[in-house]
DNA sequence: CTATAATGTGACCTGCTAGTCATATGACTT
DNA sequence: AAGTCATATGACTAGCAGGTCACATTATAG
């Protein structure tokens, strides 16, 4: 948490701060992050910075309760288009619109995602509620359509929750390592091209690489 | 590539220093890797270690091909089961092979997996070529199954291959994670229950988490 | 035994890190 | 104007990093 000193902060220092913080996680990951090069690319001293954060790994904290506030708000702006969705469409509409916030933050995304996936595995239990309660969610979702009767049974719950984080987090790779060599990553996200990547992605998850009868043509 | 120096060593000596090297680097990553750490934990003075290696780096760089050199040793000794096998049999040999040889290197997989799968994504291009050529491989593979009628050839060439790749790492990542805390690491791989997590996750990749016709129990 | 080459060594250098703290500044109160 | 409290500051400490180098030890050759 910051401390309250920070929260006092006239809007503009915060964002200020905020974003060299982002941009110091984004390039460096989180055990590499230097509160040095964090202080003098905010333009504030190195004191300061302890009388508002307790130490970077406090600051990536609140960058993680900042996502989280953000993405909830974008959410919540944003309907699914239909009622009595499949499963596999929420999903795919999920995927679909947490990509639009994604690159919407690059920098923010890259720099969480980061260190989620590439240290966040290995370093400590640090992130593993926040972890825990995102599959929780998936669980349920997948429990129903297990009971819907659109997830194959035999694939069992933990399995079919591994299959759709890894997706997840492979498509939002995808995204922002190839979104951030564009020069409009909006644009080139919301390009046709770019959508029907994504979909063939789910596809392959919905329906596998094997050629049964063309399943994809019926669909795209 | 080591110095001369290293090579002339007495077989012992090295194999306790790649050793150090391999505990830091599954520990602690290529870039939070100590060389520090390494000498005192390998019984050598500083000054030796850059006579043996340029840097750490140089050290990692040998490990990359130490587990090359060992893999290729490995899978000639076992070939495929069955001739003229479907290349999902095969990819799916492939894998159990790779896995099989992962666990009787546990360390040594933990931490170029680890770099490679963690750091190698952000840290420059310095192991883009490797990638590049295991790419090649899995591609060539995916082109002869399309003609087979085996893949789905509306699912794209490069698309498939990312999809392996997702599921192979994926699947080293989790064997390695769980095996890490069994006792005997190899039995556990080899025992009924992993070989059928195996097994499912491959599966999925094939024919997806849809429910169809339960294709799966046809199978298992 | 001597001379030359190869290998081994750790103190030392520079540069970075995280974190502290005495002091300074400014803003608001009485 | 004097006093009080929140905020701002950067010099300073201690520790660890990578890397070097003058010197010590050991092996090999003549």
């Amino acid at each position: 948490m910051p401390k309250p000193t920070f929260l006092n902060l006239p809007e503009e220092k915060r964002r200020v701060i905020v974003h060299a913080a982002i941009e110091e996680f984004a390039e460096y990951g989180l055990e590499n992050a230097s509160t040095n090069r964090i202080v003098a690319n905010s333009g504030i001293a190195k004191g300061s910075f302890y009388q508002y954060f307790e130490d970077k790994y406090d600051i990536f904290d609140y960058l993680l309760e900042l996502i989280a506030k953000e993405k909830e708000d974008f959410f919540k702006d944003k309907r699914p288009p239909a009622k009595n969705m499949d499963t596999f469409q929420y999903f795919r509409w999920m995927i679909k619109t947490g990509m639009e916030f994604n690159t919407s933050h690059p920098l923010l995304t890259q720099a969480v995602s980061r260190v989620m996936f590439g240290e966040g595995l290995y370093y400590g239990s640090r992130f593993a509620d926040l972890r825990e309660r995102t599959s929780q969610a998936l669980r349920a979702m997948i429990q129903q359509a297990i009971r819907n009767g659109e997830v194959d049974p035999s694939v069992d719950v933990d399995l079919a929750v591994m299959v759709m984080e890894t997706w997840s987090n492979a498509i939002s790779t995808y995204i922002i390592n190839e979104g951030m060599k564009q020069k409009d990553i909006m644009k080139w996200v919301r390009s046709p091209k770019t959508q029907e990547k994504i979909d063939k992605m789910l596809y392959v998850m919905e329906y596998g690489l094997r050629k049964t009868e063309s399943e994809f043509e019926k669909h795209f």
